[in-house]
DNA sequence: GTCTATAATGTGATAGAC
DNA sequence: GTCTATCACATTATAGAC
């Protein structure tokens, strides 16, 4: 619709993500991504204009859905079903398509994102869907508990090692352990 | 003891740190490390024979303690008071120190750091470290329940936002939490 | 133990042909 | 839309003086 190319633009974020993912952002060149593409640097530039750029695009449509997600989170009232639920929203986002592997990439490479604006704006999302997570209850604990939460759902990708286990049961798993952490949220005794 | 210099080593050390977690390892120069002590990169090589060298010096002691930890542990029944001892001890050692910052740039930098081995050596440390806080029930559950229980502990540092609270008051809450988590581990049955 | 100087290489990015 | 050629610069690392 937008681009007469025949998914250049796709095939390029394909494997700038799968590089980036592997051997970090900094340490994956353009050279290395043109070379693995069979094209050459400068045709590179004609679909983005510099390297972070590329992240850009990657971690755009990630932006638009959490964005959604906060808003939506935001007009419902601070309860424990609130909370699952928008856990469980989450969840199903990060399960689909290539998203679960942008989580990582942005995970894992934190410190040299801090630099680049969609990495300081993924960081801000997340801040912000943690605080939505313990609306009602800013406690010390509930902080934690909620940013476990979410890792709860991300690390099910690396953390769980169990061979023929599908997407679905890693979900399944994460949720169930994110749901017991936000139950504790809001009881305001501690100990 | 070992050698003539009125500390210079350990301030490399400490300067790298800092800018390692800050701006990230592939990011940061020699350059930029020596021109922060005032000294030329010249320097730096006298007292360490490469940049990832400055990462292994920096990472060597943190993996002898993780080293005795694992070892402690594997001696112990798998029950869930020496899983609690485990995660306890392990806070220890991390709220040390300069130690935690160490973490925090392992746990930032994890994809570069994976093509260094003493990236690789960490990373097996925390594996094996998350295997003995769920020894005896393998469950996918209990994998993710240990892996989170290690987090809680990292991140009690950056995910809680309360002014003038303590490293005390954050070791607290992060054990309370983790040993929420363990005390789940080892119950077959799933809810 | 620290310096100057420099080698050798790789980087992101641009200009302009086709 | 992709190419060749090249720029300007930063990087890690080394050699050798002091």
């Amino acid at each position: 619709m937008r681009e007469t190319t025949g998914g250049t633009r796709q095939r390029i974020q394909a494997v700038a993500l799968e590089l980036f993912t592997e051997h970090g952002y900094e340490k994956t060149s353009l050279r290395e991504i043109a070379e693995r593409l069979g094209v050459t640097k400068a045709a590179l530039y004609y679909h983005f204009k510099s390297k972070d750029e590329i992240v850009t695009s990657l971690v755009d449509d990630r932006l638009r859905r959490m964005d959604e997600l906060i808003a939506w989170a935001a007009d419902q009232p601070p309860t424990l079903a609130t909370r699952r639920a928008l856990i469980s929203r989450y969840a199903d986002s990060m399960f689909a398509g290539d998203l679960p592997q942008v989580m990582r990439f942005f995970e894992q490479n934190q410190t040299v994102l801090k630099s680049l604006v969609a990495g300081q704006q993924m960081r801000n999302r997340m801040m912000r869907l943690a605080h939505e997570l313990c609306r009602g209850d800013e406690s010390p604990a509930a902080q934690l508990r909620a940013a476990l939460t979410l890792f709860a759902v991300h690390s099910s990708w690396f953390a769980v090692r169990a061979p023929g286990i599908t997407d679905d049961e890693r979900k399944r798993i994460a949720l169930q352990v994110a749901d017991e952490l936000l139950a504790k949220i809001g009881e305001n005794g501690q100990g």
